[in-house]
DNA sequence: CTTAATGTAACCACAATAGTTACGTCAACC
DNA sequence: GGTTGACGTAACTATTGTGGTTACATTAAG
């Protein structure tokens, strides 16, 4: 699997610990996630150690330990997820740089550049519409 | 280098083909490209056949062989690109299905899947504004 | 028939991702 | 203060995608 999934799993993670905190837990194990995303719990710890580092989550250690939400929910975008889950850009440019003899590979790279940025742009605003609330919200509804 | 880059070498492609048979020349051959991108002529080809499936360019074999467009620069655009050759969507679900038995492992699948379209949706739209004519005129532009 | 280029297969190198095992570290709680 | 449960992380494996390279059959113009 050479997907990107990440973005679902930290999503996926993050709704979990809302509703769990809001049926009245303090926190949640990487267990517990990952029995929920059918995945490792070392998975689990490794996405949410950047999702910490992001500032959405936070981690208690010692006995009675596990991840509880830093922001609410309705707080939360799917960008914020984005953000700090996926490292690079969706588009590169040239593996090597091409040969800036002639025109088209001198010029090409910046005016591809202009393009690719405008398209992360439409994408971060597209991701920033959704937040966890409406996520947690939606699914509620879908299977009540 | 594990980044997609496949969307800029086609453009590159594409663009200088253009711009060769736009100052007289009929067909342009892998070897002229691949000097231009600067990487290996298969690797140019490998491409290209893509877009050929795509309906944007054609290929001649035997002497005298090369690349042609099938459409003008002006219409064609970095959407019609990307569709050629990038093959799946941005992101992915989960690689396991999740947990059916819980609220959120049964029902998040679908409700991100809604979100990813929209965000799918907002990358075409962007990536359909550039056509490959404004590609070639801001680069000529660019480097005069 | 020569020749120049496409069309592909096959292989290698490299990086990213996900999964797994293992173990050190920490802090609550009896 | 030791036990314990969970985090924090390193290390390794397997799989996949991407790009680069070599090699060779195929094609069609001249």
């Amino acid at each position: 699997m050479g997907a990107n999934s990440r973005v679902t799993v930290a999503a996926h993670a993050l709704t979990w610990i809302g509703l769990y905190q809001r049926r009245g837990h303090e926190v949640a194990t990487s267990e517990q996630i990952a029995t929920s995303v059918n995945t490792n719990p070392v998975v689990v710890r490794r996405l949410l150690a950047q999702l910490r580092k992001a500032g959405l989550v936070d981690s208690r250690r010692g006995a009675g330990a596990g991840w509880a939400l830093s922001r609410d929910l309705p707080t939360i975008t799917l960008l914020d997820v984005y953000e700090a889950v996926e490292p690079g850009p969706i588009f590169a440019l040239h593996p090597a740089t091409p040969d800036p003899e002639r025109v088209v590979g001198h010029g090409i790279a910046p005016v591809l550049g202009v393009a690719y940025d405008g398209v992360e742009t439409a994408l971060r605003a597209e991701l920033a519409r959704t937040t966890l609330e409406d996520v947690l919200r939606e699914l509620l509804q879908q299977a009540p």
